[in-house]
DNA sequence: AATATAATATTAATATATTAACAATCTATG
DNA sequence: CATAGATTGTTAATATATTAATATTATATT
């Protein structure tokens, strides 16, 4: 099988980038199977932390997307979807009616809750090779990385 | 705005996960931005990619989705938008008849041609502030991430 | 040779994602 | 105040993605 000899042509820069899109597709494989036994998707988890990370519970669609780089229109569904099976709740921003608010639920902290230790056990296994200096480097590293493009925007 | 108020609670781990999960959907963006003057998406681009590499242009549906981490069910659908596009053609494997062969055209080896600097540009950006060991380092460093993830399965 | 099992690909149902078009509400400017 | 423009959210069309069910062909076992 010559399953891999296309990337032999791949400049470095090419090579990090397509290693880096793998783990997150891996990373995200992972997570989804875990979350899937609570009822829950990789974007709807996401969507709760977000939520589950303001006291009250809240925030706004707009504001959610924008952290975590969904689009209006996609969060719609997902939120739709979220409220259907009572991880949240929508309701009206009394001072501006054209504003949806988003609220976690009781329900929806605590699929958190029950989700929480399998989630950061699957993290831990990527670092089981990493002592602590070298993970404070990788993580400057990317996070050099990131900043240079998202600035850039 | 307290829009980053949430994160503050996560551990190192999770940190470079989330931030490698975003440079991932921003790299995807950007790239797709490229591909889509050119008529392709992010996945039929690497699709193509995949069969560029081979001296026949040709692997099996399964063998792509294999090396993309794409299931089989979505490399259908996505090989026959390639298709009906005329970036590349499906034929029988004479040898065995449950296989489906793809075959690039050469309307998608030009295609590659035509994105290729663009694409390079957009990657290349991501490493301004790199010098070619701290690249190096961490290219080791992820690949060993991966590796590591990778084996488990 | 007959049949059970495996491999390959497709279809259907549902969720995610993007862009474009739209509706409703808010804000700013004259 | 009136209204032009911006903000917020939804809908529609299309592509991607997963799982489950299915059909077809290959392979293995008896």
């Amino acid at each position: 099988m010559m399953v891999s000899s296309y990337s032999s042509d791949l400049s470095l820069n090419e090579k990090v980038m397509v290693t880096i899109v793998r783990i997150a597709e891996l990373f995200k494989k992972h997570s989804s199977a875990i979350f899937k036994n609570y009822g829950l998707t990789f974007p709807q988890y996401n969507v709760l932390r977000v939520l589950d990370g303001y006291k009250n519970g809240q925030d706004t669609i707009t504001n959610v997307g924008k952290v975590l780089l969904v689009t209006g229109a996609n969060m719609t569904g997902i939120a739709k979807r979220l409220e259907k099976n009572g991880f949240l709740i929508r309701k009206g921003d009394p001072g501006d009616e054209r504003i949806t608010l988003l609220e976690i639920t009781p329900k929806g902290r605590q699929a958190l809750l029950n989700i929480s230790r399998e989630k950061d056990k699957n993290i831990d296994r990527y670092f089981a090779d990493f002592d602590d200096s070298e993970k404070e480097e990788l993580f400057k590293s990317i996070r050099k990385f990131l900043k240079q493009r998202e600035l850039e925007d």
